[in-house]
RNA sequence: CGGGGCGUAGCUCAGUAUGGUUAGAGUACCUGGUUUGGGACCAGGGGGUCGAAGGUUCGAGUCCUUUCGCCCCGACCA
C-alpha cells in the first residue's frame, strides 16, 4: 500500500473522552473511529488488524477440527423464549419487529442459534463429537460501554460450541479448547493467565477465563506466586490460615457492648483478633419468584465475596439492606448474630465451621454474645463466602496468592445439558435412548483483543505492533522524495518486497523527515526502512520499532538484509 | 438506573461569571513559495445552523426551561 493512497487519518491529539492508552493510541493512529457510545468503526489499519486476530483463531481452530460457520444476527426472539433467556438478558437484548411484527434480538452470542442449527441434524452418537464455531459481531445494550473497544456494545466475538456424547469426552474438548486458546493468546504475543472462574447461574461443570494482565483491566485475579493456580477473585480459593491467633476465654454470657457496632469496634473493646468475631451480613436475594432477606455470616476478618454468597444463596442477584428495611424485619443494625435466627435463611462461611470462642451480635440492641461454639448451630449451611486476601495461601501449594488486574480476553464453559435441555437438542445413544446433548461453549473477543494487544505493547510513542499482529510487517519511508535516487530505490524495493509477499506500505507522501518517522511510530509498524541521507555514502537503515533502534544496512544488499531480519 | 462533568471548525480548546462589533486561537486542510533526518517556515484561502427545541430581551455562544448526545464513578455485565 501506498501511504500517499491510504486512508490512515491520523492525530497529534487525542480525543477528549478517550482515557485508556489502546483507545487512545488506536484513535490517534487511524485505526479506529468512534460512532456513538460503544459502537466503533474499524477503519483501514484497524481491518486488517482484526483479519490478523482472525486469520490465527481459525488457524488454531483448525488444527483442533472445529469447522467455521456464520449464523444469521438477527435472531428470532422465539429462540430466546425457548432457552428462558429473553427475561435473563433484559436490557441487554437489542430488541425490534420486522414488518410482519414479528419479534427478533440482535444476537449477544449464539446458543439458541447454534442448537437451532444442530437439533435434529445432530441426531446420533456416530456424529459426535463436533465442534462448530463463527467469528461474528455481537450486539448486547450494555448499561455502560466504556475504555474504547474494550467493552463495547457491538464487538466482534469468536464463540464455538461443542456437542458430546458424554462428560468425559466434553472434557477432553474442553481441554483442547483451553490448549488452543493458550497458542493463540502465545502467537499474539500477549502475557496472560488462565483462571479458575464463576460459572454462575448457568450451571455447567467448570468454567476458565482467559485474562490478558494489565493494569487497566476490570477484572481482579488472585494468582500463585509458585504454582500455575489462577482464579477470578470472584471464584478464588485459598489454603486453610496456618497462624491461628490466641483464642480467647471466656464462658458463654451476653455482654454489654453499647454502642459498639463494627468490627473494629468490637474487637478493640474485647482486646481480641477480629477472627474470632461474627460478622453477619443481611442481603436481599432476588428469586425468579420472590425475594427475601438472607443472612450471611463470616469470621470477622474476612470480607463477603458477593459471587459467592449469591450462588450460595441460589439467588439471581444480591442486593443491600438499607437499615429502614432491617428494622421492618426484626433485625437490629449492628448487633445481629446467628443465634436464634430461625426466621431468616442463614448461610455461614466454611471457615465458621467448628469455630470456637467466638463473639457474634445478641440481636438486641448494645448487646453481644461471648464464648459461642458454633456447633450449637444444628444443622447449618456452610458454604464458601469470604473473599480471598492477598498474602492468602494458594489452595494447591505452599505459594501464596496477590492479586493483579486482568482483561478477560476468553472463557470456556462446560455447559452440560442447560441448552439442550431447553431447546430440546438430542441425540439416540449407543443403547437407542434420547437424551439431551452434551455442550461446551469457547468465547473469545477478537475486537477486545485488539485492544489488549496495544494495552501490552505500546510506548509514549504509539503503537507497538508485534509481527503477528501489525497490519504491515514493513514501511518504507523515503525521507524526501523529491530525490530521485531515494525515489527509485524506494519504488524497487517496494516492488520486490511485495513481490516476494511481504506485507509492505511504502510512505511515499511529500512530507518531511521527522512527520513521517512520528507518524509511523505512531502506528507502530514492527520495521521501518528508511530510505535518507544515508543513501550518498550507500547505506540504508532499518528502525526496530520495538527494540527503538537503527541498524545501518547497505542500500546494494538492502532486500536481503532486511528480508533476514523482518521475516 | 443513581451521582458528577462536558457539548463552540476534522481534532485540542478560549470566549459563558457581568448578554452588546462580522465568534476566536493552535493544529489539520487547500493554493503559491522556501525548506528536506525528528510533527519546518512565509504569504494567501476554505471551513461554524456555538448539540437541538422553545422562551426572556432592542440584542443570546453567554440568561431561563425542556430535550438529545458523549465521558467519568457506582449499580449492572451469559
Amino acid at each position: 500500500m501506498r501511504f500517499s493512497k491510504a486512508f490512515i487519518p491520523t492525530s497529534k491529539e487525542a480525543p477528549s473522552e478517550a482515557v485508556l492508552v489502546s483507545h487512545i493510541l488506536l484513535w490517534r493512529a487511524g485505526f479506529v473511529s468512534q460512532v456513538a457510545s460503544g459502537l466503533y468503526n474499524y477503519l483501514p489499519l484497524g481491518k486488517r488488524v482484526l483479519r490478523k486476530i482472525e486469520n490465527i483463531i481459525n488457524d488454531e481452530m483448525s488444527r483442533c477440527g472445529a469447522q467455521e460457520v456464520e449464523l444469521s444476527f438477527v435472531t428470532p426472539a422465539e429462540l430466546w423464549q425457548e432457552s428462558g433467556r429473553i427475561e435473563k438478558f433484559g436490557k441487554e437484548l437489542l430488541r425490534f419487529k420486522d414488518r410482519k411484527e414479528n419479534l427478533f434480538v440482535l444476537g449477544p452470542t449464539h446458543e439458541e442459534m447454534m442448537v437451532n442449527v444442530i437439533r435434529n441434524r445432530l441426531t446420533s452418537y456416530k456424529q459426535l463429537p463436533m465442534n462448530l464455531y463463527q467469528i461474528k459481531t455481537k450486539f448486547r445494550d450494555e448499561a455502560r460501554p466504556r475504555f474504547g473497544l474494550m467493552r463495547s456494545r457491538e464487538f466482534i466475538m469468536k464463540d464455538g460450541y461443542s456437542f458430546h456424547a458424554n462428560e468425559e469426552d466434553l472434557d477432553r474438548e474442553f481441554e483442547a479448547m483451553e490448549a488452543a486458546y493458550k497458542r493463540i493468546l502465545e502467537r499474539l504475543g500477549l502475557e496472560f493467565r488462565i483462571v479458575e472462574a464463576d460459572s454462575g447461574a448457568i450451571g455447567g461443570s467448570g468454567s476458565k477465563e482467559l485474562m490478558v494482565i494489565a493494569d487497566s483491566g476490570e477484572d481482579t485475579i488472585a494468582i500463585c506466586s509458585h504454582c500455575e493456580y489462577g482464579a477470578n477473585i470472584e471464584a478464588a480459593l485459598c489454603s486453610q490460615r496456618s497462624e491461628i491467633p490466641e483464642a480467647p476465654e471466656a464462658d458463654f454470657n451476653k455482654f454489654k457492648t453499647p454502642n459498639i457496632k463494627s468490627i473494629e469496634d468490637l474487637s478493640n473493646f474485647f482486646k481480641i483478633d477480629s477472627f474470632y468475631t461474627v460478622k453477619t451480613i443481611a442481603m436481599r436475594a432476588i428469586y425468579e419468584e420472590e425475594e427475601k432477606i438472607v443472612l450471611f455470616f463470616l469470621r470477622g476478618n474476612d470480607t463477603l465475596q458477593e459471587v459467592k454468597a449469591t450462588n450460595a444463596a441460589k439467588a439471581l442477584e444480591l442486593m443491600d439492606v438499607s437499615e429502614e428495611e432491617l428494622k421492618d424485619a426484626g433485625l437490629v443494625a449492628g448487633f445481629m448474630g446467628p443465634l436464634d435466627m430461625n426466621n431468616f435463611t442463614c448461610i455461614f462461611d466454611e471457615a465458621l465451621q467448628n469455630a470456637d470462642s467466638m463473639i457474634c451480635g445478641a440481636n438486641e440492641v448494645d448487646y453481644h454474645y461471648v464464648g459461642v461454639d458454633m456447633k450449637v448451630l444444628k444443622e447449618a449451611e456452610f458454604a464458601d463466602l469470604a473473599q480471598v486476601q492477598e498474602g492468602d495461601g494458594c489452595p494447591y501449594c505452599n505459594g501464596t496468592l496477590s492479586f493483579t488486574k486482568g482483561i478477560e480476553v476468553g472463557h470456556i464453559f462446560k455447559l452440560g445439558t442447560t441448552y439442550s435441555k431447553a431447546l430440546k437438542a438430542e441425540f439416540l445413544n449407543e443403547k437407542g435412548q434420547s437424551v439431551p446433548l452434551i455442550m461446551g461453549t469457547y468465547g473469545m473477543g477478537v475486537s477486545r483483543l485488539i485492544a489488549a494487544v496495544i494495552e501490552q505493547h505500546h510506548d509514549e510513542k504509539g503503537c507497538v505492533w508485534t509481527k503477528e499482529t501489525a497490519p504491515y510487517t514493513l514501511n518504507i519511508m523515503v525521507s524526501n522524495i523529491k530525490d530521485e535516487e531515494q525515489f527509485a530505490l524506494g519504488e524497487k524495493l517496494y516492488a520486490a518486497f511485495r513481490k516476494a509477499g511481504l506485507e509492505v506500505m511504502i510512505d511515499d507522501r511529500k512530507e518531511r523527515f521527522g512527520f513521517k518517522m512520528k507518524d509511523a511510530e505512531l502506528i507502530g509498524f514492527p520495521y521501518t526502512l528508511i530510505i535518507g541521507k544515508e543513501l550518498v555514502n550507500g547505506n540504508v537503515q532499518l528502525f526496530d520499532r520495538k527494540k527503538d533502534e537503527k541498524i545501518v544496512i547497505e542500500a546494494s544488499k538492502a532486500f536481503d538484509g532486511v528480508m533476514d531480519i523482518v521475516k
